[in-house]
DNA sequence: TGCCGTGATCTGTGATCACAGTTAGACTGG
DNA sequence: CCAGTCTAACTGTGATCACAGATCACGGCA
């Protein structure tokens, strides 16, 4: 190991595995909402699409039902599972524990980089929700743009990677939603309790910083039930 | 559905998928330290063992992987990740704000069948432990009963899920140590901050609940941090 | 008209094969 | 005795095939 000595800084060649990429593909479906609750979901069909055999996709599919992202019926079909009102709720609370708690640490831990992310991704979502025909499945991104740019201020991967499967979890069921009903973009709730968060953290206001998350979540959370379109 | 009129008490036959078993028994390993951490995976071997083809074996490792409980390095290895010291610590303060959270919820929200389920797992562990040679590997299952009967209680399956896939992670490098030194079993720790979860859950005490849980998963992770194997 | 058998077609699961890349060890040349 | 090379045995990944079970539409019987 004496002679390279120059390019120190090649990328060890990032060799994505087809899997892997199938899962990037598939989770970014769900987390966006563009795979409603109850989908049915073909391995062949999704597998033709991608233009790769089955294994890569089955491969996905297994982190994601593995993940309850998606699930195999007793019937051999995998689609996204359907959520009773009961589950989500219990979804909600749990995202609002963690996802707050989440918040708190970035606002004790931050440093100016996080700070810089947060604001750029702030400000990108309010430019979006204000503009006279917002782009919603633009705005439903820079939601989740915003939302881990916090996280990630918390400085705790795996707390990050937590909220990841919350978010495979209650994307089809939130942003499904949100892209039908540009109603509460423009209401603008989102975008206030996003400016109060960021205020929060750069601040290092630990609990306005996890209430501010808190009701963001809960917001939208309240949203979704109210227009009673869950199971049970 | 006129008909049947007899057995309705027919369970609906467990298909169990060949995968599923094999998920389950990797994690068993993982989660109860028989697999340490660095250890490499081979899926023929593994497949070997198991009596089955590679497939069933393929999806549980790389369900495992998703989870972050296995690693496949860029050199095509599947293995159990070494934990860095930094990696611990993050794990360990994740685990006692959720664990610790859960902890809180099961002393609001507790019925009697957890109670009982929690006062029987607690003393079973105590027994062991107390015992005059202590079955190290039992004693560690034993554990895991006691904890996961306090998150059950909880009530909140996405909870327990969370909950876990952390056991997951931190099982290969908790209990690999634990099945080596008798000593911390026998200095009761463990023991003590059960029955204070316990008695705090029985009275609906939350802050005390979670301050037990948190004592006891910070004493076991300081525990291991003294001992100096962890890397970097 | 209403119901039920039936077969073509689809489903995920599992096994097997092919392949490229890696590793380890024997071997050779200095 | 050490550095280098080459080979043989392994690794995970991907594709393909085989199969049992589920679904659904068609058609005939009541």
């Amino acid at each position: 190991m004496n002679l390279p000595s120059a390019l120190n800084l090649v990328e060890p060649l990032d060799r994505q595995t087809l899997g892997e990429r199938a899962y990037a593909r598939l989770a970014d479906l769900l987390m966006s909402g563009r795979l409603a609750p109850g989908e049915k979901l073909s391995l062949r069909a999704a597998a033709d699409v991608l233009g790769v055999s089955i294994m890569p996709v089955r491969e996905a599919v297994s982190r994601l039902v593995a993940d309850k992202a998606l699930e195999v019926t007793p019937n051999r079909a995998v689609r996204v599972p359907l959520m009773s009102a009961a589950q989500f709720r219990d979804l909600t609370k749990v995202r609002i524990a963690i996802e707050g708690h989440a918040a708190a640490q970035a606002a004790l831990h931050h440093d100016s980089n996080n700070l810089m992310g947060i604001a750029r991704a702030e400000e990108a979502m309010r430019l979006e929700s204000e503009a006279d025909v917002p782009d919603l499945p633009r705005a439903v991104e820079l939601n989740k743009t915003f939302h881990f740019a916090v996280y990630a201020a918390a400085h705790s991967p795996i707390l990050v990677e937590i909220i990841r499967a919350l978010w495979l979890k209650a994307g089809p069921v939130i942003n499904l939603d949100l892209r039908a009903n540009p109603d509460r973009l423009a209401k603008g709730d989102a975008i206030h309790f996003h400016a109060e968060v960021r205020k929060a953290i750069e601040a290092g206001n630990s609990a306005a910083a996890q209430a501010g998350i808190a009701a963001d979540i809960k917001g939208a959370a309240d949203f979704i039930l109210s227009r009673g379109g869950l199971a049970e």
